[in-house]
DNA sequence: CGCCTATTTGATCTGATTCAAACAATGTGG
DNA sequence: CCACATTGTTTGAATCAGATCAAATAGGCG
């Protein structure tokens, strides 16, 4: 039984897997074929909150969501933003309780899979198993490339590579158009993800713009120099783990 | 064939496992059997490098080895610090490329397993593929816990937040003696791990032993006072996933 | 012993935070 | 469709945690 509307089908599911590894079409089927209780969710909702013992998993179908935590002192630390194609908690599979929480940043749409089901594909199609243990280790990637920028580059950098990781990914998923995307960040919630006060980043941004690098207004973020954004931001694309080149 | 010496069995492995999934002693026994290639690490020697596109993976023995990456401007990140029983590479057996590197921190043994043996104990034993997955999960978690201390603690909760989980980390693997344990982290590297440097890594830990938070002299760290530095840490060792409770 | 590496100390500097307040945008209900 | 509330952005000034630079000790080991 798919409770799935058919407006919503789990084509993004597939589109994800399939850029990070070779599916064959019986797989391809299969994946399409779980059963998703999709709906709606209001941004600033959680998800999932730490602590919780989740027998589903979320695949973002649309919107932004993110991963945080929240320090003993209330500071909280963004660990990873998410969007379409992506299985921010894949992991309860395996870890029953969660350790960091996950929230939309703007209405989202989110197909639920039971992990019962999602047990059963694995089992019936290993290779789609090995596929979802590659997209978890992509993911420890992302959060080391994260680590690597916290610790030791400088708020410009720590930005800029940010702002091309979020596009790459963005683009891959047909979420972009030319080298403008959707942005319904807040300066905020990007201090909270790099380690920056929301001022300091305002500040950034606004030498960015000033730098002719990016722009940034209604929601919309256009990048104007790619290359040297990327040079700013150390930007290496290897350690997201794309199966085909990028047209960039 | 198994070329591991007598004296060098992978019992670690099965120790680590164990910690983190319920095994079965038949699964104990195929993964025991596992071929391995032991050999002796020299202090900081690579074990393998970012580029690499290795065919097997280091299964630690004994000794300490990290996960470290260079940014474009020369600084050192340290993304991970692993000890007996871990595979700090086993990612390599789904990534094909290694986005960091992998060095012994001190004179290391360590056990290559080949991924085509790896691949097959997990085909014929599909329980000990969920244990490993279940071990990169854990991972990833680890990266999480260290992004929240980078990004949010101050240099003091950094620092003793990593002093307590490797306390608990080396309890679990046997390396603890009551609350002392073997510290053959260099500062430098204490401060590449945390994004501080080496001089400010010195003053803090000066702080701590005048609190009589710790000692530390002659390679050997000692907590002395658990409770205190677990607060100063925001420590909770929720996200180590370890399946048994902490007899702290 | 002598070399090399690690730790320690002091002085100075700076990138980023914090606090505070103004300003712009967005949405909501009457 | 406007008034109001709310949330996000921008600006300025003061401050600080931690970096950097430089140089002195202290260990460890061949």
């Amino acid at each position: 039984m798919n409770i799935c509307a058919p407006q919503h089908s789990l084509a993004p599911l597939v589109h994800r897997l399939a850029c990070i590894f070779d599916l064959s079409e019986a797989e391809k089927e299969a994946a399409l074929a779980l059963p998703a209780d999709v709906r709606k969710i209001k941004a600033g909702q959680d998800l999932v909150r730490e602590g919780d013992r989740p027998s589903r998993s979320c695949l973002i179908l649309d919107g932004f969501v993110c991963r945080y935590a929240i320090t003993g002192d209330g500071k909280r630390q963004i660990l990873a933003f998410h969007t379409r194609g992506d299985i921010p908690d894949l992991q309860s599979l395996h870890l029953k309780v969660m350790d960091h929480s996950l929230a939309a940043l703007e209405p989202s749409t989110v197909a639920f899979l039971a992990h019962e089901d999602l047990r059963r594909l694995i089992t019936q199609h290993p290779r789609i198993g090995d596929a979802f243990w590659r997209d978890t280790l992509i993911d420890a990637a992302v959060f080391r490339e994260w680590m690597i920028g916290i610790g030791r580059r400088s708020a410009h950098g720590r930005i800029a590579h940010l702002l091309c990781e979020l596009f790459v990914r963005l683009m891959t998923v047909g979420m972009a158009e030319g080298t403008s995307f959707r942005w319904p960040i807040t300066q905020a919630e990007v201090g909270d993800a790099l380690g920056l006060s929301n001022v300091h980043v305002n500040r950034v941004l606004q030498d960015m713009r000033a730098d002719g690098l990016i722009s940034l207004a209604g929601g919309l973020l256009t990048i104007h120099d790619w290359p040297r954004l990327k040079e700013l931001g150390e930007f290496n694309a290897t350690y997201l783990h794309i199966r085909h080149a990028m047209p960039i």
